[in-house]
DNA sequence: CGCTCGTTTGATATATTTCAAGAATTGTGG
DNA sequence: CCACAATTCTTGAAATATATCAAACGAGCG
């Protein structure tokens, strides 16, 4: 499946392809982008609360996690993130950075000076909207997350976390949406949906109990869809994870009537 | 107050140019984008959820709030904007608007065409960079929403949203810190800080009741910034309000040493 | 094989919600 | 400017979802 000769950055191609028609020339900008290709292993950081990152970060495979903690020891996961995602381009322009990223399993990433990133997006204009997109659609899968913490119940929250990291994962070309493995500890996805280990475990039994999922080990299988998705109050649309939902025919961009 | 000949979307420039110097031609530009000032009362909508907006929106004077429902009747408030806040460069590139925002008092806004301010942001590239930034801090705004409402307890939670409003305030130029008035029921404190009602209030008194701060109608005045910045677990920092990161000593709050 | 880390389950505690009703404030029409 | 209606705020008592504490179980790993 892998092509041997694949660029480290075709993954960014691939995702900002998703909001915009890149032509040629916007490719072949981002291939002479200057990186540098690094392995991490399972809870390296790619960023550091407090510090001043100088890289952008594109996640080439693996899984990494956006947290950061109260001051009474809680920690809040902010986003989870997998092949794709250009985890940086937030503090790179903000200075100090905010809260931690970290990596959930080991994978591949690659760091690219912000300064060429910024230059990129003002260079072709095509690419710096395509980030823009990217940006924005983090910020509304942000907005669902608050959402989900605040205003629904234990089980909701976690169908709804399911749901949205199936979405994610095709819409990546990971895998299929009815059955994945779910790459974070029953700690982690407490932190992730404000929610303690103990309650998390028992709220999962439930929904297995219920006949909406299954499980073995870390993998889940959905197997009432459509169930889930309405215990989970669901709307894949808010995650603006398909173009149809842009405004913008981008410029040059030729809509599929 | 009120200058009598100022351009109506003097605001924007005010907030952009916290971020960056504005040069005399990227000012110009500003000036000259096409827009549409409009009075709205308390209660009408900016945006609705669902809707494809045509126009970013510049709120002028009064307050405003960005929410969003989910399937079982809860509300959740998102942020609070106030004047200089460009409300929706998010939804105005996203299509489908994923959240609604409404007014929370009565003020005024101009009206941008998504267009013009996208031709703009890649014809003035410090303009740009500017708006990017602005969504840049308003993520971190929303993190730290999501860490506030994910893993601190009520009293925190609260004493935390007085805190950044307060410091916001300041930076809008709105006010003194050490008093002013939160434009908000309790009701739509709950669905910030996602508690109950009744719970707010209790809370809200049993600050008072600890000499943090004091209420008289809406107004909250705060007599122990100290202490409550601790409570309150509060970082000004993690808000990216000021462009060297100045710690800032707030106007007009009485520091007992 | 024994250790560590993650999961599972039980019993109990608590923060927050829910329900309810009265007081205060704001708005409105006469 | 008053009287009435409608919000908004406040307080009490009871219910509940979730947290806390604790311990056993299982799986991966050197």
């Amino acid at each position: 499946m892998s092509q041997i000769s694949a660029h480290p950055l075709e993954p960014m191609v691939r995702k900002l392809g998703l909001w915009t028609e890149l032509g040629a020339p916007d490719r072949d900008e981002i291939f002479s982008l200057p990186c540098q290709q690094r392995h991490l292993e399972a809870g390296q950081y790619l960023v550091w609360d407090g510090d001043t990152p100088q890289h952008s970060c594109l996640l080439i495979s693996g899984f990494a996690f956006r947290h950061k903690s109260a001051g009474n020891g809680g920690r809040q996961i902010m986003s989870i993130h997998m092949k794709g995602d250009l985890i940086d381009l937030q503090n790179s322009l903000l200075g100090v950075a905010d809260h931690n990223v970290q990596m959930l399993t080991a994978g591949e990433v690659a760091l690219i000076p912000v300064q060429a990133v910024r230059d990129l997006a003002f260079r072709r204009p095509t690419i710096g909207m395509a980030m823009w997109y990217e940006t924005l659609v983090e910020g509304s899968i942000f907005r669902e997350w608050v959402l989900n913490i605040g205003r629904r119940d234990a089980r909701t929250r976690i169908a709804h976390l399911l749901c949205e990291f199936a979405l994610r994962l095709e819409v990546a070309e990971l895998g299929q949406a009815a059955s994945y493995e779910l790459p974070i500890t029953q700690e982690q996805l407490a932190d992730a949906v404000a929610l303690t280990p103990v309650h998390v475990n028992r709220t999962l039994k439930r929904l297995a109990d219920d006949g909406l999922i299954s499980r073995t080990k870390r993998i889940i299988t959905i197997v009432d869809w459509k169930e889930l998705v309405k215990v989970a109050d669901f709307q894949p649309r808010d995650l603006h994870l398909d173009r149809q939902n842009f405004q913008t025919p981008l410029r040059g961009a030729p809509q599929p009537a």
